[in-house]
DNA sequence: CAGGCTTGTCGACAACTGATGACATCGCCA
DNA sequence: TGGCGATGTCATCAGTTGTCGACAAGCCTG
């Protein structure tokens, strides 16, 4: 068994941006509680310390990630006549996690968490309750915000706990097209 | 100060009783992880060995607990016209704890929770997603039921992360019309 | 009143966490 | 090449957690 065999350059800045890289994985698949300083500092191959050095404490990692994330969601990018169709779609067929809803999982996953809920609201409400709103425009924009990022989220939520049974190919299309005609309902107003 | 001044008749069934509400009540509230033996026990003024003994491990009594709320969730008690109103109504003015939804929330607070969510899973499906599939009934029950499921509990979890900003009086009937209407519309089908 | 079973407490342990400071090692530059 | 700062590791600490066995107190029965 050859371990490690090259044990990686020594690069600051690199090493800084595996760990935020690894980190972001971490906090998308597990909670704020369940992921631990030397599970991140394993997947880059590296001691736990450095982590904590870098970016002082596992709060202030959270919270970078969470910045890093939240430069604006990109479920506004595109057409806005389509938001049903790219939304649903990715909600129910959803890619691995380099979709466009990886950050709402991170939020998602840790907002249990009593240390880390309040970073989660804080940032639910600024860069993305915010921006989705103003996005969504129109005089009742925060109901139908409000409405919409929660159908999201359930979806999100519900494909977590009913993760073992799977619908057939047709229920899912079927799903999937009442998914989108509802959310964009909500957004058209 | 008097503390304890009444420390408790020595009755084990009452005891026992009292822990198991008092581990419902932290359940509903904090995720897994976040709840201590030594919390539930203070709750019921009793040392943390005595829940211990009781309840087997942390995991027997979270098991518990979900087995006490889960015998059939009561969104399904009442007339089913009504479905969407009541639902709604729960959600978005939603009564402090002792609501018809409180059972939605044990399972909410803890899906994050690795230690938890295999139970948090199979809980959901037998004792919720199952009846509640049985109940909307019709061919295509288990998308439409995924699709309820999944609003009242992104409803759920909206609340929890927009938990500081509160909409108007106006707004929120806004919003609640809105949830009930599509509700009922996917109920009925 | 005395014995014995039940009910509850106390102290401790082992495992784990995040965090810190001392130490080792690499790579660049004079 | 020698040295020095940058980069990374190691050992360790303090705190918390769930759990367990030994012990104390209470209540009921004889």
């Amino acid at each position: 068994m050859f371990c490690q065999v090259t044990p990686r350059p020594r690069n600051a800045e690199a090493t800084r941006a595996a760990i935020l890289t690894a980190a972001r994985e971490r906090f998308s698949l597990e909670s704020y509680d369940d992921v631990g300083m030397r599970d991140i500092a394993g997947d880059v191959g590296v001691d736990a310390a450095l982590v904590s050095r870098y970016f002082g404490s596992k709060e202030d990692l959270f919270l970078k990630v969470l910045e890093d994330c939240g430069d604006g969601p990109d479920l506004m990018d595109g057409d806005r006549a389509t938001f049903g169709d790219r939304v649903a779609r990715e909600a129910i067929f959803g890619s691995e996690h380099d979709g466009q809803l990886e950050h709402l999982l991170v939020l998602l996953r840790s907002i249990g968490s009593a240390k880390a809920s309040e970073l989660v609201r804080r940032t639910a409400d600024e860069s993305f309750f915010g921006p989705f709103q103003a996005w969504i425009g129109g005089g009742d924009a925060p109901v139908r915000a409000r409405l919409a990022a929660a159908f999201i989220m359930g979806m999100e939520v519900s494909r977590e706990l009913t993760g073992g049974q799977t619908l057939t190919r047709e229920q899912s299309e079927n799903m999937y097209a009442r998914m989108a005609a509802m959310l964009q309902d909500i957004i058209d107003g």
